[in-house]
DNA sequence: CTGTATATTCAGTCTGTACTGAAAGTAATG
DNA sequence: CATTACTTTCAGTACAGACTGAATATACAG
C-alpha cells in the first residue's frame, strides 16, 4: 500500500465533505476519490487501510458506487481478490450521477405532483390557488425531465462543445 | 389556524423528504412547501401550529430560507406579527437555489482543485497522472461555472423558452 | 473435502444534526 | 416605563444514519 501524497490527501478531504453536502456518505465520496485518482485498481483491502475506515464499510460503499455504475470491479492476474477503478470520464461521471438523482428524486417528484393534481377536489377552499401552485410545479418538473432527455441523447463531448459555443455566442452579443 | 388538505399534505411530507436527499433540512423543506402552497403570508406561529413543530425550529429555519432570498417577512395591517411569504416563481426559485449551492460547493471545488494543481510536486512518484485527472476535473467545474454564468444572464423565461425550442429540434431530428 | 483467503451481513455503538422548551431579547402599546 | 406580544438564542436531548468488528457466507486451492 502506498501513502498518500499531499495533494491526494487534500482531494480526498474535500470530496468527502462535498459528498456529504450532496446527499452521499462521506466515505462512499472518499473512496471515489481514491479511485478517481489511482492510476491503478485497488484491492478493499488497501482501500480499508489508505483511507483508515472498517473493511467492511468499503464493502458497503463500493457496492453503492457499483449500482450507481461509476466504479466497477477488474480482475488482476495472480489476484484473487477484486480490484476496483473508478470510471475517469469526468462528464460521463456526472450524467451517471444526475441520472441516478433524476430517478430518485425528480421522477417521485413528478409523480407526486400528478397525484396531487389527480387528488384536488375542486370542492376544496383554496382550490384553485393550489392547483396553480402545484400546476407551475409541476411545468418545471416537466421541463427538466425535457432537459435531461435531450442531453442524454447527445452523444459525449456534445454538451461540452455546446457549452464552449454559447460562452462564444455570449461574449459576442455583449 | 386552517387544517391542512390531504393534497397540502401529501405535497408538504414529499418535498421535505426530497429536501432531506438535497441536504437541506426536512423542517426548512416543509416550511417552504406549506409557504409556497399558501396564499396568504403566515405567522410564524401558525406555521409551528400547521406542522407540529416548535415555534422555535420556525425561526430558525424560516431565517435560512430569508438568507436564500426565497421567503421574505411582510406585515399585515393591524398584526404586530410578522408573516412570512415565499416567492412563488419556480423558475427564479430554484435559480436562487442553484446560486446558493454554486457558492457553497462548485466554488470552493474550484479553489481546490486550483490548489491541488499549484501544490503538485512534479517528482511525488505519478505527478503527471495526478494531474491529468485533477485537469479533467478542474475542467468539468470550469465549464459548469461558464453555463451557470451564462444562464444567469438571461431574462427569466428565455431558459424556459430555450428549452421548448430545444425539445422541438429534437423532434425534428429524429 | 479441508483449509484458507476474501467478501458480505448485521447487531450494537457512535456521532453529528435536528429539535425542543425555557430563558433572554426586542419592540410595540397604553 | 410597565406590560404585553412576539422573536431569537441556546443548552440539553432525541434521533437517524454511519461505522465497526465479529460472525457468517462464498469461493478457490491443494
Amino acid at each position: 500500500m502506498t501513502e498518500l501524497t499531499g495533494v491526494q490527501k487534500q482531494y480526498i478531504l474535500h470530496w468527502g465533505e462535498m459528498g456529504t453536502r450532496w446527499g452521499i456518505n462521506r466515505t462512499v465520496a472518499q473512496i471515489h476519490a481514491l479511485l478517481y485518482l489511482s492510476p491503478r485498481a485497488l484491492p478493499a483491502e488497501e482501500i480499508a487501510e489508505t483511507l483508515s475506515v472498517a473493511r467492511s464499510n468499503v464493502s458497503t460503499s463500493i457496492r453503492e458506487l457499483e449500482t450507481w455504475g461509476i466504479v466497477r470491479a477488474v480482475h488482476v492476474l495472480g489476484d484473487r481478490r477484486e480490484h476496483y477503478e473508478s470510471m475517469k470520464d469526468v462528464w460521463e461521471l456526472f450524467r451517471l450521477g444526475i441520472e441516478q438523482r433524476k430517478r430518485r428524486e425528480i421522477d417521485p417528484t413528478r409523480e407526486m405532483l400528478r397525484q396531487c393534481l389527480a387528488n384536488l377536489d375542486p370542492k376544496e377552499p383554496g382550490a384553485d390557488y393550489t392547483r396553480d401552485r402545484l400546476a407551475a410545479m409541476a411545468g418545471f418538473f416537466e421541463a427538466v425531465t425535457e432537459l435531461h432527455d435531450q442531453m442524454k441523447r447527445l452523444p459525449t463531448g456534445t454538451v461540452r462543445k455546446l457549452l464552449r459555443m454559447g460562452a462564444k455566442v455570449r461574449k459576442k452579443a455583449s
